[in-house]
RNA sequence: AGGGGUAUGAUGUAAUGGUAACAUUACGGUCUCCAAAACCGUCCUUGAGGGUUCGAGUCCUUCUACCCCUG
């Protein structure tokens, strides 16, 4: 019989860290977080990193593993997340695995093929120089049907498909959703109305503005000179420039906020049509995280 | 109150009298190692009325609103 893993998904300021912290401590489970940006120690109130205090005796996985000038990425957290698994399982526990960045939940129940492929950051810089139109060429005549999936303007997945070509040549022929079949995978996912969602979302940046996130970056930009993924956060890369003075304080929040919402939509846009997750509309549960954790344990149990 | 100026989508702007355009927002979507990233698509406009003209955002005129100057 296979193991359950519980996934609570959903866009930011949804709920999910209080829900995922109350079904872990109903079934007696630890937290594996799946969220690009809290890896990174020192982002604290920008990625609204659950505090100490919030976690209440629960454990927490894969936050603060990384400083925010090193390098990070699904390969990598595929790799975290499934070691942390199997331990939590050893040990008996239930693995939660809480968090919004898609990507990184497909690397979990997906058998997506990241297996060792060398950065080549050089080769890298050397085809962003090149403009979009000559790449797309290029891909063109070493792979004609990744040519037709990638729009001739997506530089980036280009560039890496060109990558993966030199490296290790095509590989063209694994499959493209394949199911992760080694765990039972319970996918909840958090969801509100749009215009409630938005709404606190504006409120939580205002919250985290007067929590100090101006000061928190100022300390970042002077700790590390380059960082560049962890500095693509919302919240972070907006008051950079507001630091450079680039831009007004007001200016870089509007923005922030913005973007965070921007950043719900792609969430839900990309969540929705899994077809394996069970949505709840929190102000259904009266927004009661501990109802939620409840509901969800049924669905684990109906299965 | 007198004089001058401006009026184009939600916002900022463009259009020798000849198909009203661009950016942002909003909305919809894509996604196999930088993913809080990157990329694609859709909607919405000439302040109101009258006139000149084959044809008006553009020229004339009245009104309205806003801005500046004077007292």
């Amino acid at each position: 019989m296979k193991n359950d893993v519980y996934i609570v998904a959903g866009p930011t300021a949804s709920g999910k860290t209080a829900v995922g912290i109350e079904l872990a401590k109903q079934m007696n489970g630890e937290i594996i977080s799946a969220d690009s940006m809290q890896i990174y120690r020192g982002m604290d109130i920008g990625t609204a990193k659950p505090s100490m205090h919030e976690r209440q005796g629960v454990v927490h996985h894969l936050i603060d593993i990384a400083e925010p000038d090193e390098p990070y990425s699904v390969a990598m957290f595929q790799k975290a997340a499934t070691a942390c698994i199997e331990d939590i399982l050893s040990r008996g526990k239930t693995p939660v695995v809480v968090g919004g960045t898609g990507l990184y939940l497909n690397a979990l129940t997906y058998e997506l093929d990241f297996t060792e492929t060398s950065h080549d950051p050089v080769l890298r810089e050397e085809l962003m120089q090149k403009d979009a139109a000559e790449l797309h060429q290029m891909l063109f005549e070493q792979d004609e049907a990744a040519a037709g999936r990638i729009h001739p303007n997506d530089k980036k997945r280009i560039v890496r498909r060109l990558e993966i070509l030199k490296n290790e040549g095509d590989r063209s022929e694994y499959q493209f959703r394949k199911p992760n079949e080694a765990y039972r995978f319970i996918m909840a996912g958090l969801t509100t109305d749009r215009a409630v969602l938005y709404e606190r979302i504006n409120e939580r940046v205002d919250r985290m503005a007067g929590q100090g996130l101006v000061g928190e970056v100022t300390a970042l930009a002077q700790k590390y000179t380059a960082a560049p993924t962890s500095m693509q956060a919302i919240g972070y890369k907006e008051l950079l420039r507001y630091l450079q003075g680039d831009i007004t304080l007001e200016r870089a929040i509007y923005e922030i906020k913005r973007n965070s919402r921007h950043y719900a939509k792609r969430q839900w846009v990309w969540f929705r049509r899994d077809e394996r997750i069970t949505w709840y509309d929190t102000a259904e549960y009266n927004n009661d995280a501990s109802l939620i954790a409840q509901a969800i344990m049924r669905q684990g149990n109906h299965f």
